[in-house]
DNA sequence: TATGCAAACGCAATCGGTATCGATGCCAAG
DNA sequence: CTTGGCATCGATACCGATTGCGTTTGCATA
């Protein structure tokens, strides 16, 4: 690896002299600042980016906190935050925190450990204490927040519009006839939770459909716990005509345990779920869905994010980026 | 942050002495190194990994360059590299070359000026120069090949067992009274796309069925392609009874079609899918795959990357490792 | 001729940590 | 009393690039 040095050296110059003609300062003999740059060029010199990083205090690295890489809607998201922060000459350092609070704070100490210059997270489903969040914004230390978001955090956010796909979901569901629609959610004090089911209570109230309490079913990550949801969900006397799930592990649990049991789709029961797997419409039967619009949110938070990094003052104007949701209808919901 | 030098002048002692009582030196007073151990822990202190590597020239770093991420093997692969190199102290920056060779080049320059200690690579579909991974090795370089691997770079290989994945989906199908066995492919120069056509040949072979060339189809990233070459197969006056594919969007865009056609699976056409999606049990109709081990894939690739990086002496001993596939029958190939 | 003043370039400190080489103090052996 | 050896710790160069400041030219002006 050929360094400033080897270059003064070849060319009888100060490695002040080279690092000034590189970088084209003005008080620098145009001859030698174009014999510097050929001589660069001919040697394939490349900056050391870590001397750079320790000189300036800055890694030109962001840390990605995601629940689980091998995640359609997550792998999207990075997706679009590796192109944005391609473009922009900074690497992208992921992290999972497999839904686990001490893995989530485990890897801020790793990045902070590591000296990235800034954080984007989609919060674990097991955080409800965001200290390890907090103390980085008390060291004004940039961090946007993605999809799983908190109010107890002030800063960036970048989230779906929720409210509106559960919205749009349930008044799909009501116009082709369904009145009994369950709702099989994630965990109660997500953010996504809290919109989705506002969502959902906002369209019965729309259409005078009385809210029942009975008919929301919170689920964790235990596989057996939404068979169990849909089950009572069956065994209620007036049960219902209609399913609406609210993340892609509980969609494809549901369309595996209504077809396990037998049950028939749209006919007995309509389906509609929140969804980013792009093979929605191979499924039996072709499964609607509410896309949500992953690797924009991916995109906007990196910009965000990068923004705020190279931003001279630190007086930002933190606001929260709501991205519209897309209803794609297909026949698991359809008459 | 506080700095070693931050701890010395608190404690009122030289750095050199409190980087020797952090790394635990001999040389250092038990009660000198406690009380340095104490006041680190008490600050947080962490070392600087930059001004490490600067100093070890190792960036404890490595470079994955994959096709695309949001692709569901390529995700769980790095799921797997993601789990040895955080094990290790390492983290992973991620690149995608979109199957492009010019990105793939772009990639492998921009980690070599990151001074990543190492390099896992995925080739890129349209990649038939290998000059920039044989610089690579010429400079002694740990660069892993894992997937798409080439003969032309000599080094270590992960790859999944493909011949022996495709023998037994052949197998199978033919077990199942298939004689008439289309074979849908990736591009013709690709290591996967020879070793899978040779699995299928030999199976053919085994059962004394003749290798007919017209029912072998390369396709390429374009999505009209494989329309074409479905309604070319079809069009045959011995058409086929059953359906190879060869790759994730081969096995999809084959289901699509000939469902668009019409055609009854697997009552009229058979068919077999490479693929890694987890949710093929879900598919009209539950779909017969070659699973691939990624996540195996990723684990294996890294440990070898980060044994060799680690290795004192730089005598290794290329090897190929070639990993299990899985083949998983479902209704879309039963009788 | 002396002085001023740019233009062009070199010196050396710096970032944080490590490693080499001393330096010091103390105790025991000669 | 001197010398050697050990235990313990400090000063400093170094990794690669940047930067404030100083220095050397050449040239024009008083």
């Amino acid at each position: 690896m050929v360094t400033i040095k080897d270059i003064a050296k070849a060319l009888n110059l100060s490695p002040s002299t080279v690092s000034r003609a590189l970088r084209g300062s003005y008080e620098i003999n145009p001859q030698t600042k174009q014999l510097v740059l050929d001589y660069a060029a001919k040697m394939h010199y490349y900056p050391n980016p870590i001397a750079l990083s320790l000189k300036g205090s800055k890694s030109k690295a962001i840390g990605v906190i995601v629940p689980e890489i091998a995640h359609s809607y997550f792998s999207q998201v990075i997706n679009g935050i590796e192109e944005v922060a391609y473009k922009r000459g900074y690497h992208v350092v992921i992290f999972q925190s497999l839904e686990s609070y001490e893995r989530e704070v485990i890897s801020i100490e790793n990045m902070m450990a590591r000296r990235v210059d800034g954080v984007l997270i989609s919060i674990s489903s097991y955080t409800i204490d965001f200290a390890h969040l907090q103390k980085l914004r008390d060291n004004q230390f940039p961090v946007v927040l993605f999809d799983r978001i908190t109010d107890e955090i002030d800063t960036f956010k970048v989230v779906a519009d929720n409210f509106a796909g559960a919205f749009a979901a349930t008044e799909h569901l009501i116009s082709t006839g369904r009145r009994r629609i369950a709702h099989i959610t994630s965990l109660p004090w997500l953010s996504i939770t809290q919109e989705r089911l506002e969502g959902y209570k906002s369209a019965l109230a729309k259409y005078d459909i009385a809210f029942d309490e009975s008919l929301v079913k919170y689920c964790s990550f235990d596989a057996g716990e939404i068979t169990m949801a849909i089950k009572s969900l069956l065994a209620l006397t007036d049960s219902p005509d209609a399913f609406l799930s609210m993340a892609d592990r509980l969609t494809l649990s549901c369309l595996t345990n209504l077809k396990e049991m037998g049950i028939n789709i749209p006919t007995d029961i309509s389906l509609v779920g929140f969804s980013n797997l792009t093979v929605a419409h191979l499924l039996d039967p072709p499964f609607s869905t509410v896309v949500q619009p992953a690797f924009e949110t991916g995109q906007t938070a990196a910009q965000l994010l990068l923004d705020w990094i190279e931003k001279k003052d630190k007086n930002v104007d933190f606001n929260t980026k709501k991205l519209p949701m897309k209803l794609l209808i297909r026949k698991s919901s359809q008459l």
